[in-house]
DNA sequence: TTTCTTATTGAACGACTGTTCAGTTTTATG
DNA sequence: CATAAAACTGAACAGTCGTTCAATAAGAAA
């Protein structure tokens, strides 16, 4: 007569891969009020101590999901873009469009990023994450900008300098919509980006 | 012989504005750690009962808080925008400088605006708090662009849209630049807003 | 089948949280 | 000077939190 055990044991990294979605569900679901031991634990259908058994601390647990998240919805944007038949303008349309859809601007998805950044200041593991994926979202935006000026007559700029002003723009129109989504709707925010780079195309941020 | 009084009683309104006072000096010391009653109720000097007392909840004082803060804020940049003589473009050029001044961008300092953002979150009071400050803030930017397109040949625009922009790319700036100061210095931020304004009156974001 | 490694459990710990409330003390008023 | 209103105290309460660790059990290796 064959017991069922009372639980399956799984290799170390394919266990963290669990928590780390565990963890992202927890967001999305209770925003930074899911971000405890017990609750993430009750989401992966673990006990309390697993986790301190993979991690060192909750802390390092977070941060993987940080840069799970940061790095999939970037890979998401990047593919899209790629996926573009068009001008490189018609490129930077496309992954405007892209992050103001309704997969990218939903207000239970994107608190998670306040969570986020609220973490980064605690927490020194949290924050090398931001620094990390942040550094690979603004180089992306650089790749974009560069396309652009190669294949128009769009003066030179600062292409370091002008994707830190679009990322903060994204930012920015990001974090009021999650906190007030009756302020501006998507397509206003989308607008707003449309207008920046044709600014740019005129020459607002020649060198 | 006339005993040292153990505590002194103050009028409601005087020990509210007192706790605000403390829960603000708090948050520049220890950022949302310092955001629990022990710790405000000893910054203050007082006992822990004693805010439930003037408050109904905890939040409620953080609420107060938020909006004491970003109305002196609101308040001080103003002041500096009205003593200075000059068109209405140099206006806003003393607004951004303001605003990127060591007074506004001191990383102490804007870190409270993501404890804020992120309690907003979790807190109907605060939440209010910043739908209501933050209002006030786009107001004045729609006021300057407004003043911008009466005195030179800038091409009409959607005013409340861009009010949006412009307030999206300074949040964004800030919170980019507490998150990690090492990615751009506060000139840069500044010429960014430049740049902004200046493709707004080339006609980036004409109607 | 037995042995051994280690993934997993869950109670326990100590520290913290916001709120309550009975009791105390100040201070203005009669 | 007596009285009454209410500002104030601080212990107590019922939670929460992340981490620890001895005990347990799964499952691969011998």
């Amino acid at each position: 007569m064959t017991e069922t055990p009372k639980f399956r044991r799984q290799a170390p990294d394919a266990r963290k891969k669990d928590l780390v979605k565990a963890t992202i569900r927890c967001l999305e679901k209770k925003g930074s009020d899911g971000l405890s031991v017990r609750s993430i634990s009750s989401e992966a259908g673990i006990s309390v101590g697993l986790i301190n058994h993979h991690y060192p601390s909750k802390d390092d647990l977070i941060a993987d999901a940080y840069e799970k998240l940061a790095t999939d919805i970037l890979q998401n944007v990047v593919d899209i873009v790629a996926e573009t038949n068009g001008s490189p303008r018609e490129k930077m349309s496309a992954f405007f469009k892209a992050y103001f859809s309704s997969i990218v601007l939903d207000q239970k998805f994107l608190r998670i990023w306040i969570v986020f950044w609220h973490m980064s200041d605690k927490s020194e593991q949290v924050r090398l994450s931001h620094d990390k994926t942040n550094a690979g979202f603004r180089q992306q935006i650089e790749l974009m900008l560069r396309d652009l000026v190669k294949s128009s007559e769009t003066p030179e700029f600062n292409y370091r300098l002008a994707a830190i002003g679009l990322s903060g723009m994204l930012d920015g129109l990001w974090l009021e919509w999650c906190l007030n989504p009756d302020v501006f709707s998507p397509e206003e925010g989308l607008m707003l980006c449309e207008g920046w780079v044709d600014g740019l195309m005129a020459g607002a941020f020649k060198l």
